[in-house]
DNA sequence: TTGTCTGCAAACACTTTGCACTTTT
DNA sequence: AAAAGTGCAAAGTGTTTGCAGACAA
């Protein structure tokens, strides 16, 4: 989503945590704070992996007893991080999964096909490519994503091949 | 569209048509050539675009009358296809969506969010930058996959933003 | 004949939605 | 009080699977 564009641009970028860049995005829509809203962002914001819905879902219950959300209220709460900017997403596997995007470098991955870690990288010149690819072809390009996948250095020396070998 | 440049490629390569080399695939796995998996095969090597499973279900029965396949059977001809080295998956909003991979180059694609519509081009940079970084990590790369989403020319142009706008 | 394949229907994983009730504003 | 949000259960997607009958080798 390419939506939630600059409550602030160029540079400010972090002048508001994640959790007022949340209410803010928030009000600006008629939306209302919810505990459950809250709880979300608080908890996505206090770590830094990479996390699916079902992990999130889980953590939360696990973390504060009985103060959870439901998986509708997850999904439909992630999706609103993603259009607020404060979370990217991608798929892989067949699941959505959702990384920082608030405040973060641009980066691309290197995607594990073994124990499916995401190791993060940058590289400018890829963006630098991205660009002038666009531009050959009048296409206005909006963001890109390049997903390099292989077999981690962890999985190469502990040849525990238990989990599926390939997929795309 | 930039599909369906050239079966000429390198050099090997295309000693054998797509339809041998499925062939000698199956072969090579004690596994049969059937009606339905020469069907599929040959309807697939006579296009050239980037198609899902559903299209080429339809197109399957759109074609030859009586003589089509079933869903489970055109995704299962499907993954073999992709394990023969004959095609290329990749997943769009959702689904899969299949390309040629067998003498063909490889290219990355641009994604117009608009119309879905895959432009394809290749970089070389890309593939350099990727061994550069896999190195760095002490990664085994096996494969990457760049796409640069944004809107095409033609959608561009018209403004029939008739499709749904943004998805990752 | 033998063992693989097919098609059907049902199962799947992940995600979304309709709706009555609850909560924020 | 009014409007938006929540949770539940149910519905969707796209894809996969168990199995009995059909078919290649």
């Amino acid at each position: 989503m390419a939506t939630a564009q600059d409550f602030s641009l160029g540079s400010v970028e972090t002048a508001l945590s994640p959790q007022e860049r949340f209410e803010e995005f928030l009000q600006a829509r008629g939306k209302r704070v919810t505990r459950q809203r809250r709880m979300i962002v608080d908890y996505v914001a206090s770590r830094h992996e990479h996390f699916d819905a079902e992990q999130l879902l889980g953590d939360l219950r696990r973390t504060a007893a009985g103060a959870q959300a439901s998986r509708p209220t997850v999904y439909r709460t992630l999706a609103e991080m993603v259009e607020a900017g404060l979370l990217k997403k991608m798929v892989l596997d067949g699941r959505a999964v959702y990384e920082h995007d608030y405040g973060y470098p641009q980066h691309d991955h290197l995607y594990c096909t073994n124990c499916r870690r995401l190791i993060e990288f940058s590289s400018d010149e890829v963006a630098r490519i991205c660009d002038a690819v666009a531009a050959q072809h009048q296409f206005r390009a909006r963001s890109h994503r390049l997903i390099v996948s292989g077999i981690c250095s962890d999985c190469r020396s502990s040849k525990s091949k238990s989990r599926l070998q390939d997929r795309v």
